[in-house]
DNA sequence: TAATCATGTTAACAGTGTCAACATAGGATG
DNA sequence: CATCCTATGTTGACACTGTTAACATGATTA
């Protein structure tokens, strides 16, 4: 039994990865991953100033995880660029709503982005994996149209995952038009996406 | 001094829905609002099973407001209907930015909407107020053309609230894509619209 | 008047993030 | 090699949290 544990920063990052996805941020303790470590409930903050900044190391990664994702749908080379854009679109919205609780922290206002620029960072670079396609997919845009084009089709597709995710009245015993509605999309994603992104 | 409060349900309700707008869900604790209406901290265990219960009405009073709001964009008697629907679009990303933890809370997922059908309920509500204008701007239109129409725009608003509430990059010192985009749509948000939803 | 019941209180429990004070090991310096 | 420093661990404590059990009070009802 040592002393010293020797890789004890690295592993409380990819157990509170694993906690986090599990439980959800919130429910996540400090002291419950440090326990998990066979280290004392203390011994995290040789490593984190806070709770906060272990999950702002969560958080980015889940950001690079996130833009890999889409950086394998966008280079597939059998796609055409339509395709490619479509097929980011649906990886995303899975990505969203397959880890769940990890999006909710990525986009979670418990953690202040600019306090953390390692986190700024990789969440400006998943952006940009979005940059790209929509660059490609229109040829001699403006800076300034290029910029809209991007918020515009980030804010649908966070947008539905937001919803699917939080507003899941599909699942309710109770009828509603917002429930058959939510239905209705998720169990087609990639034909709302066709119809909404109008691309 | 008189043993029983007479109004606490209420009392405590309200108080929740100022401290959480001015703290956030999760840094709102019971036991300060139950000092605020200076009464013991277990008082609030007469009126709410649990923090959730007492969270779900404020919830649920976040949405019948914001139902409220989206209703009184969509009767000003001297717009058109597309004109109805913009003030809608820019009403709900207002109150989405001003009302800021509220609409957090609405969204969160610490609420299961499922075991409170009357938060279910105003949430619904909301959502009927978008179907009747984007009815009337849709003539003809099919009803599973519409609920995917009513699901686009909702996640389009919804995720760009989102996006500019949390992933505030335009107000970092870093210079970034993402934030120039989003500084460029924070700076024209009617603009924004007009072109995203394009109608 | 007497009993019931909704609504209040106090005391306690297990759990949290965080800090101060102390312990240890391993690498750098003499 | 001996010594010191520093990174990294531990223990103990603090103030705070949601929640429950046991008890007190006062209004309504039989």
């Amino acid at each position: 039994m040592k002393y010293h544990h020797g890789n004890l920063k690295e592993e409380l990052i990819s157990s509170a990865c694993i906690v986090c996805e599990a439980d959800g941020h919130d429910r996540m303790s400090l002291r419950s991953i440090a326990k998990e470590a066979k280290v004392s409930q203390t011994a995290p903050y040789r490593h984190f100033k806070t709770k906060e900044s272990l999950l702002a190391e969560v958080s980015s990664r889940g950001f690079i995880e996130l833009k890999e994702i889409l950086h394998n749908a966008n280079t597939k080379k059998t796609l055409s660029t339509r395709d490619k854009f479509l097929e980011m679109g649906q990886a995303y919205i899975e990505f969203g709503l397959s880890k769940r609780n990890t999006y909710d922290l990525m986009h979670s206002s418990v953690i202040d982005k600019n306090q953390f620029p390692e986190l700024l960072n990789s969440a400006v670079g998943t952006f940009e994996e979005l940059v790209y396609v929509l660059a490609e997919l229109n040829p001699g845009i403006s800076a300034k149209d290029l910029d809209i084009k991007c918020i515009h089709h980030w804010a649908l597709v966070h947008g539905l995952v937001g919803l699917l995710r939080n507003e899941n009245l599909d699942a309710s015993e109770i009828d509603t038009p917002a429930g058959n509605a939510m239905g209705l999309v998720r169990s087609d994603i990639k034909s709302f996406l066709i119809s909404a992104l109008e691309v």
